[in-house]
DNA sequence: GTGGTCTAGACCACC
DNA sequence: GTGGTCTAGACCACT
């Protein structure tokens, strides 16, 4: 389900992080459920363990998952990631929608845009219960 | 009215990007407008020619600018802003709130946060006329 | 009355040694008093037997109980708390104190902290004395 | 002037932190002033440079130096300290302080102690300014 | 010359 | 078996 791109300018890491991150966010990594080992990660990437452990650390870091040294890591509960995460994304949408809109895009575009991402994940969930 | 932060982390040449992005999109360089000689701005800004000349290449690649050899470089108009350039703006904008969606915010605080910026934009445009 | 959280970073050993010490310091194990056996609590909690032993080892070690082998172990008055372990304590606190102060803290709001915290004892003291 | 034990089971990295810190503090490294670079620190400590990454990339989420790629790691004006870390520190101080008094100590001899490392600060503050 | 990233591989603490 | 730390050494982007 992970997919990296060794051709991409961005750092390994942040990919790795970006992957994690959506899956978390997206449900298809359960909270409290635990991640793949550093090791075993790293072999099945084909990459470094310690460039595994430093996307684990800053995603723990933002408080997406936590560590237990010995167990391993796990997904942690939405509500508990960690506020400054939560206002830097807060910041970059504004900055994103401001261009956006001095680019003459219609606020009611962007934010037909919204509801559709919101339609989106409604529908995700609904299946999920489903299921 | 140009403003770096040397203590950045960002590279010089993406902050005068940005800086450039913005005026040209607020109307503070108007559209056909010439900007500062790549010479003069690095004179001006205390900065190697060579950071000067690769922001106005990216800026041109993008669709900000455009440069005639031997004239010099000057503000496009906003609507020949390259596709790819609004694409891309498009996309980080629906990641960000599909994100923002995911971890609890509300489409209607996104919503009032778009027209918010929107009133900001209408409110220094007109104060702009005024002058 | 002992709280592990299986998904803090820190080890079970140092989250046990914390309640006991907290149990102990604040009166809710009198001094002199039994402390459960090792099997006991191992079950009670199921854990390791092992990972109470370590516990119970490293409490005895800064003073905090006392272990008679044969009969159990056993909560030591406060005043045979090991001068070593207050040492410690004392540095840390003056070490906090020190750097909260270099970053502009006032030493009164310092004072005002540990004022709070002392009457937060007194009355918790209080409320057992009426139990 | 930074003294690493390396018998200490503490992490080197953090030792490091805590030294770095320390200097920043008390003003042994004013505000904007540069850090060595890693490449020569590693050298001098004789430690590898990944460690001293580490240490740097950790003083900067908690806001103490900026680092820009090229030029190198300064400290940050202590204003500029996150507040994140000023809460972990204002939670680690009443926590000794609440143990501390729940040993006996008095607030009394607790507030004293506050005293005296203010007037340490202030004195080496005042013999600064006459140097 | 600076920091940033990544690899390969070692040893340790904890469970 | 797990994460945590550290070393040695390489290549890249930026100034």
């Amino acid at each position: 389900m992970i997919s990296l791109n060794f051709r991409d300018s961005r750092p390994i890491y942040e990919q790795l992080k970006e992957n994690l991150r959506q899956m978390i966010l997206s449900g298809a990594i359960a909270a409290e459920e635990k991640l793949p080992s550093v090791r075993e990660l790293a072999s099945d990437l084909a990459i470094n363990p310690n460039t595994i452990m430093r996307a684990y650390r800053e995603m723990e870091a933002a408080g997406f998952i936590y560590t237990i040294p010995g167990k391993g890591s796990f997904a942690a509960p939405l509500n508990e990631v960690h506020d400054e995460t939560r206002r830097k994304l807060m910041d970059q949408f504004s900055e994103t929608a401001r261009v956006l809109l001095q680019l003459g895009v219609s606020a009611q575009l962007l934010n037909e845009m919204i509801q559709k991402e919101a339609d989106r994940i409604d529908s995700s969930k609904s299946s999920d219960q489903t299921v």
